[in-house]
DNA sequence: ACTAAACAGTTACACATGCAACTATCAACT
DNA sequence: AGTTGATAGTTGCATGTGTAACTGTTTAGT
């Protein structure tokens, strides 16, 4: 028994500790105000951002599963904040755009978001946020997309 | 149009992101080792820590719903991994501790998230991963569990 | 002693999720 | 043209999960 593992040192554990500390306490904003799910959020915000995209890309910029991907479109396509097209030249392909009420909320989502950024910021101090924004950028540069 | 939300500036976007890259890693080592899910393992590892817990205590530290907890709890003692006792004085609480065979799988478990973490501060590099870990305390420190 | 509230833990039920299998489409090779 | 393999996306099914309601027990107030 000499050799315990303290997880307040482990790494990993802190990390999903974290995350879920932090976005637990954003999703409940979202939540509360919009009635949509944390996939549904993240396909939005992310679609939102990038003006027009598939569901595919979403999927892997977001780390979320396809499937997950595919229920939360069809569920933004039914609240009518998003609208889909199939591509002329591969009609595989789904194109996603925001309509115009979707528009209309992703201003007030990102609005949203930029308050609780800030909230968190001044929170954590200066020193500290900047410090956590240097550790993540080097899991997100070893540990992205490409390396398996 | 102009005021996009910059996910990749997003700090709740990139810790739950980051958590999830660095966990599902890990995730893939004990589940190919020992067949355990990650409620399974984070309960493990917070009783294999503290040697003698209740339910009640591992899901204030680890986050984790009672629920989830109390299906990990079951699993693991199906598993010959822990065993129960009703406290003598109040007969609600049940405590819990590692079984000889619980231990000796924890040790290897323990010995298996220390390499990880080694790998993953070498991944890192020093400097990134001090970054990090200064961050992380910050966040625990604001968001823990006493702060609603 | 009695009632009400609090607490540890479990379970029923509805909902969310991931895997595998599916449809539909395209590209490459024969 | 026909076959094979890859890709985008959806769906059936089994499993995982949270909410609320439950049991059993203790504590506090009357």
């Amino acid at each position: 028994m000499t050799d315990r593992l303290l997880l307040e040192e482990f790494l990993p554990y802190r990390l999903v500790r974290a995350s879920e500390l932090v976005s637990r306490r954003f999703a409940a904003r979202y939540r509360e105000a919009y009635g949509i799910s944390r996939p549904e959020w993240r396909t939005f915000a992310i679609l939102g951002q990038l003006g027009r995209t598939t569901a595919t890309e979403i999927g892997r910029q977001s780390t979320m599963h396809k499937t997950k991907v595919s229920r939360a479109v069809a569920s933004l396509e039914e609240r009518g904040w998003l609208s889909r097209r199939v591509d002329e030249a591969d009609r595989r392909i789904e194109w996603l755009t925001l309509t115009a009420t979707g528009s209309k909320v992703y201003a007030e989502l990102a609005e949203l978001a930029r308050s609780f950024q800030q909230q968190l910021a001044d929170d954590l101090g200066a020193e500290a946020a900047a410090a956590l924004e240097r550790g993540l950028a080097a899991v997100e540069a070893r540990f992205s997309v490409s390396s398996g």
